[in-house]
DNA sequence: CTGAAAGCGCTTACAG
DNA sequence: CTGAAAGCGCTTACAG
């Protein structure tokens, strides 16, 4: 493949002019710019961008971590970053973590490595090794971290109102009158304690009791959903508020080996909206969070730490972006069954008033 | 960052030796080994991927150009693809076309330009721009398609065997007694194609008649697969073989807004099977593609072209992985309210006996 | 306006 | 066994 060097002598020219004519970053005169042209056109010229890129020090790309885009969640929030990525003529270097620590540290250390301009991680459970906070912080590469918090690394943010949205979740199962509401919540990761922390919260309104017994973590996958499923309806509750699709999938399993059906015998509020939700049944009630958004903005504000607006010196503080999430009521929490029958208590959460799509957003 | 000269400095060595080191490239001395390597720990050098990937004129790396990872279908195919990369060391860069022929030569230009070392791309619809043929031609990056065929360029090949899929979906609705099987399809793309000769040689075995009114294309999407649907529902199939899940989605509304369930009105086979169909109702029957597999053996078939293994002459030829699809029966095809009240024919197709994953693997 | 030259940070024959 | 030097293909001050 013909270089630079190529063109320039074609073009009977020096390397710097025909930078000048690709990256139109300087002057050139119409003669020899059609001299340039004409050069690159007829050897098919086209720059090598690792060239340009160890030149430049920078290499217009960007990495991602994600936990599993096997799991229907995070194909929405990759498209969010990939889309705004691209929109930016930069290339997205994509890294499932299946949220192990170890893969998600070698996967840093490669992106680092390949001198990615930017990282946006969502963070698997455990610590980051130390190495990996030291490369960061040498390298001051920027971070953005998605969803879950907790890196030691310094860095702006994007997440969910987790703990809003559980609430949600919740207070609507209790104005329907359930009185013994589960959780088949995530692993230990700070989107789990946020969530918990939600769920407290509306017990704590409707001035229920707390039981940790009907709390059972999982791990995401459907076999967790299937076997914490069965834990938790030894406790018999009359509903359960599911912290993501795949483990809702796999608690409907259990139910149908319990006999159990959903609405009817249980009711069922879990967390992620898909667009076929609404063809099968039961159809499920959910608490959306907003997975494209989640992935632009977060994109974005990546690019904000890499590229400063012109004017906007670049920030020292670090910024916080929470996402709302909002209640789609279905079948699967018995709406429909238990509205009718009594009234529905319309009694106002404080929560329940926001209305911008982002609550917080400013430096932390 | 400290760079292969502050190693080579402090361990009072040349930069040959520190890459020597890095690289277990060339034996070095005891005494000058642990040296660079105190250097390297001591200054925390990470060896400049970009440097290493121009002087070594590769990047391992890896481009891939999907068409949708919102699209549930492919995720579960890069997750393949991305652990079949890993495996090998190598990182991936994603982009995704949404089937867009402009993006796709766009995306594939970048990558061509970043020096991929090879290329997997499930081509969308339309042709390659010439431009880009020649780049291939010309860069001689080895290619891999996935799934679709036809891009112009010589490359090896990972598809399914959509035909006998087809024909194998199509056969058991005609063995479960329908007589106006519908066919929701894709676009005019070669999968489709394929799809349309398994669908009209099932109906040649059964010697029944091949409609075209009751073949409807779709672009995959869930409004397609509504629009399609209501198209199709009005000319009265009694049976209807969807080419993918989105599109079976949609379906299911056109269904409810005619009012029709399935299975006691109209029978569904479709294509896609995902974890969470066995948890909601209907309960769909489906011809599975091994979605994994395919980016798999695609990335795997790269590497051979990328690094031909020791003693393995490049090839010359191309080959061709043709992957098996399985008939997953559930309930959507009414299979449990035929099978039962008329003998479901047994009838062997001559597709029926095959058995291994793999059809047909070798030189095309 | 244009070009010579240095620099980005590695690798890799080739001497010694 | 080890190092000096050239090369990978760009960009970018800096002269002129």
């Amino acid at each position: 493949m013909a270089n630079i060097y190529d063109v320039a002598r074609r073009a009977r020219v020096s390397a710097a002019t025909v930078s000048a004519v690709v990256n139109e970053s300087a002057y050139v005169s119409p003669p020899l710019k059609s001299r340039v042209e004409q050069a690159i056109e007829r050897l098919q010229y086209r720059p090598n961008l690792v060239a340009r890129s160890l030149a430049q020090q920078r290499t217009r790309t960007l990495g991602m971590v994600a936990l599993n885009i096997a799991n229907p969640f995070w194909p929405a929030v990759v498209r969010g970053v990939e889309d705004a990525t691209r929109a930016r003529g930069y290339e997205l270097l994509l890294a499932n973590s299946d949220d192990d620590p170890d893969k998600e540290a070698q996967c840093l250390r490669l992106f680092l490595a390949k001198r990615v301009d930017g990282v946006l991680l969502t963070k698997a459970r455990g610590r980051l090794p130390a190495d990996v906070v030291a490369e960061f912080k040498a390298s001051a590469v920027p971070l953005v971290q998605v969803m879950r918090l907790g890196t030691g690394v310094r860095s702006d943010v994007v997440t969910v109102d987790e703990e809003g949205g559980t609430y949600e979740a919740v207070a609507h199962l209790l104005r329907l009158g359930y009185t013994k509401i589960g959780m088949l919540n995530g692993p230990n990761v700070s989107t789990s304690r946020r969530r918990l922390a939600g769920y407290r919260e509306a017990l704590r309104a409707w001035q229920r009791p707390f039981d940790p017994r009907l709390v059972v973590p999982g791990d995401f996958r459907v076999e967790a959903g299937y076997d914490s499923g069965i834990a938790l309806l030894k406790r018999g509750p009359d509903a359960v508020f599911i912290a993501n699709y795949l483990m809702t999938v796999g608690f409907m399993q259990a139910l149908r080996q319990y006999q159990l059906r959903c609405p009817e015998d249980i009711g069922i509020v879990t967390c992620d909206d898909h667009p076929w939700l609404d063809a099968f049944a039961p159809r499920l009630t959910t608490i959306n969070l907003p997975k494209y958004d989640i992935g632009r903005r977060a994109a974005e504000l990546l690019f904000e730490a890499i590229e400063p607006a012109d004017g906007a010196a670049k920030r020292s503080t670090v910024r916080t972006i929470t996402l709302r999430t909002s209640l789609h009521i279905r079948e699967s929490c018995g709406y429909e069954l238990r509205a009718r029958r009594r009234s529905y208590d319309r009694r106002a959460s404080r929560r329940s008033t926001r209305r911008a799509d982002t609550i917080g957003e400013g430096p932390q």
